[in-house]
DNA sequence: TAACACTGTGTAATAATATAACATATTTAA
DNA sequence: TTAAATATGTTATATTATTACACAGTGTTA
């Protein structure tokens, strides 16, 4: 069990939008749509985007520059991301395979070092592209 | 058998102090430490970084927006890179591990994408760190 | 209750990262 | 030897992200 974090009213907005969208958004548009809702400067945009990342509830594709939702409604997963990415209409989809994860989780290097967290992005094309 | 890129001018300045670096420079302290070199413009920094990625000379860590050297001096991965970083000291590592990559490079995702590229960024802390 | 830590807010300014647009030069290939 | 492709140099600008400061709310804890 996690703690149920509450969401303050910037957060709220701004992951209301995000996952609205089934693609991911940059922090700029997202600035643009809600400042109808009283959010006027990119820092009130981006210090929300850092707390829903860090609490799990979106994702930053890093290659991208974008936020997307995590549709994993249980997920507590910030640390452990794996997407598609189709270079040509830049569809982005959230990948999750229990074997690929598995692997990736067990995963140690010869330095000794230990992960908490990692990020994969796949590059390619989509169905409607290829 | 691969074609030998011929580098010009510019790349060759560029990727040889990327080389002397074992750590990921970012493209602001490469223009920095070229002027005196004649290299004078960002545009002309990133266009060197990108050629040199795109021939796989260099990797671009896109968690940090750095760049780093492929050690792998066969290496034409231009399309297939693992890295570790730590989260402390920042340390980055190019990671060879042929199950591992035996593994990304079979993946098949359930809708049919075809991917000719994957980057993987594992974070944690380096041994010195822990 | 007051003192404190912690987290979030709002605003302005600025830093850091990256590309567009244009004119020209050099290299490669037909 | 012309055309196509690639690279250069320069200026300006776009895009992404943070610093710094003043202040407000919430929950300890003493």
């Amino acid at each position: 069990m996690q703690k149920q974090e509450t969401l303050t009213k910037n957060q709220k907005i701004i992951l209301d939008l995000i996952e609205k969208s089934d693609q991911p958004l940059k922090a700029y548009s997202i600035l643009f749509d809600v400042k109808k809702k009283g959010i006027n400067a990119p820092l009130q945009v981006y210090r929300a985007l850092n707390k829903l990342v860090k609490i799990g509830k979106i994702h930053k594709i890093e290659s991208r520059n974008a936020f997307i939702a995590c549709k994993n409604s249980k997920c507590q997963i910030a640390k452990a991301t794996v997407f598609s990415i189709c270079e040509s209409c830049e569809d982005v989809t959230e990948i999750h395979d229990h074997k690929l994860s598995e692997h990736l989780r067990d995963f140690k290097d010869n330095k000794g070092m230990k992960y908490n967290k990692y990020n994969l992005e796949f590059f390619g094309l989509c169905k409607k592209c290829i």
